[in-house]
Order: structure tokens, then C-alpha cells, then sequence
DNA sequence: CAACAATGATTCATATACGGATCATATTGA
DNA sequence: TCAATATGATCCGTATATGAATCATTGTTG
């Protein structure tokens, strides 16, 4: 029992969470929304959308994309065509890597 | 009881998510990491990545962010200084706009 | 200033994401 | 081809994120 599991974060996630969270309150007032109705729109509570733009680890990403989406905030390229475009190519550079990764068997043979 | 409460999520949300982690995927394998290494590295199980790299809604933010740092996907600007630099000029953009949003209390009084 | 509205913060119950284990399958290197 | 290993997919128990409710505070408008 007790996980005690502790997650860390690197200072850069932490970081690119507070821009996010940052970024979605700004547009969010610019569009003149309450949190209460940005929080319905998104179909989520007013609390959670309260930590999302907090910059909290802890949510689910889902929902802080949702956001960020309905007030206008894109991650990656702006219009769909390309993200589609980059998702396909994403796609073919996968295929062309090998399928499984594979770890050096042994260590180096250097006695001789 | 029974929340039932289906969230939805937006075909650009889906997207950028699936988008994201076929970046994630695509990185650790350049990188040759098995799944359970970079799991391990970021602190969480295989489980767990093979969701984010699937582009699963529901999974911790912090967690998918992390483990995209580690591999080298960056959302936003690429170094910490700019990213720092952008963090400021949201604070300060916030700044300037009002600090709640009031909705028009009534509806507009157009009977004349 | 007075009334009201939006936000911040907390608490609690519950739905659920997570880790860990396991099994089957696919893929690699020798 | 065979042995070894990575991956995919489930299942289960538990830690925990979420929604809902509430209260205090701050900001706004009239």
C-alpha cells in the first residue's frame, strides 16, 4: 500500500504548462467568456478550467485541448489541412523506422 | 448517482492529440528507446505511454508533456528563454485586460 | 456607496486513471 | 529457423482527479 509515487517534472513541462494555461485565460477574457461558460462550452466544472489555466499537471489532457481549441489557442500548425498533412507524415516517417527498437544484446565484446 | 457524463471532444482536439503522439512515438524510436525505457525515464509505466502515444484524451497533461520533453518534441517555442519571454508577455497582456469579465446584465432595452 | 457578479479557494463523495501483472503476438538478430 | 525481446491488449485494486457545493474576496456597474 501508500504509493508514494511522486511524479516529477522537468522545469521546461512545467514551464510550457504555465504558458499554456496562460495563453487560454488570455483568450478567454479577450472573447469576453466567463470561466462559467467556458467551463460549460467545454463541458467541464468551473474548478477544473480554474487549474488548467493554473498551468496543474494533473488534468486531463483532453479536456485542457478542448479549451484551448474552443477560445482559439492551437497547438502546432493553426489550420486543419496541415495538421492533417503533418498527422499523414508523421504516419510514413513511422513506417520507415524499424518496428520494435531494439537493445544492444550484450555489452561490447572488447576482451582480447 | 451515475454521472454518465460523456464528455466530447472536438475533432481538432482529436486530432492534435493523435498528432502529438505520433511526434512522441516517432522521437523515441529515432532515438532507440523501448517504451519501457522512456517510461521509465519519465517516471511512469508502459502502460501508460503506450496511451499517450496513442493519443489517448485521458491522460494526465503533465505526464504526456513530460515524456514529449524527454524525447525532444517541444510545443511551442523551442528554447527556454523564449519560452520564458513568452511566459512574461502573457502575464503582461493579462494585465491589461479587465480582471473579471462582466457579462450585459440585461438584455439589450430595444423596446421604443 | 450599494448591489451584484466573477473569481479564488476548500471540502467531500465518487468516477476513473493509473500501476502492476499477465498473456498473446510481432519483430528482431544470430 | 529459433530464441529473445518489444509491443499490444486486458484485468484488477487503489490512488486520485473531477464535479458539485459552499464561502470569502475582489471587481464592476449603476
Amino acid at each position: 500500500m501508500t504509493k508514494l509515487n511522486k511524479r516529477t517534472y522537468s522545469r521546461y513541462s512545467l514551464d510550457a504548462l504555465t504558458l499554456l494555461g496562460g495563453l487560454i485565460r488570455a483568450a478567454r477574457k479577450e472573447r469576453r467568456l466567463t470561466a462559467q461558460e467556458l467551463a460549460d462550452r467545454a463541458g467541464i466544472s468551473r474548478g477544473l478550467l480554474q487549474r488548467i489555466e493554473k498551468g496543474d499537471v494533473k488534468c486531463e489532457i483532453g479536456a485542457v485541448f478542448e479549451v484551448a481549441t474552443i477560445v482559439g489557442v492551437t497547438l502546432f500548425e493553426v489550420d486543419e489541412t496541415s495538421l492533417a498533412r503533418h498527422l499523414r507524415q508523421t504516419e510514413d516517417k513511422l513506417a520507415l523506422l524499424p518496428k520494435t527498437v531494439r537493445k544492444k544484446t550484450k555489452v561490447v565484446d572488447d576482451d582480447f
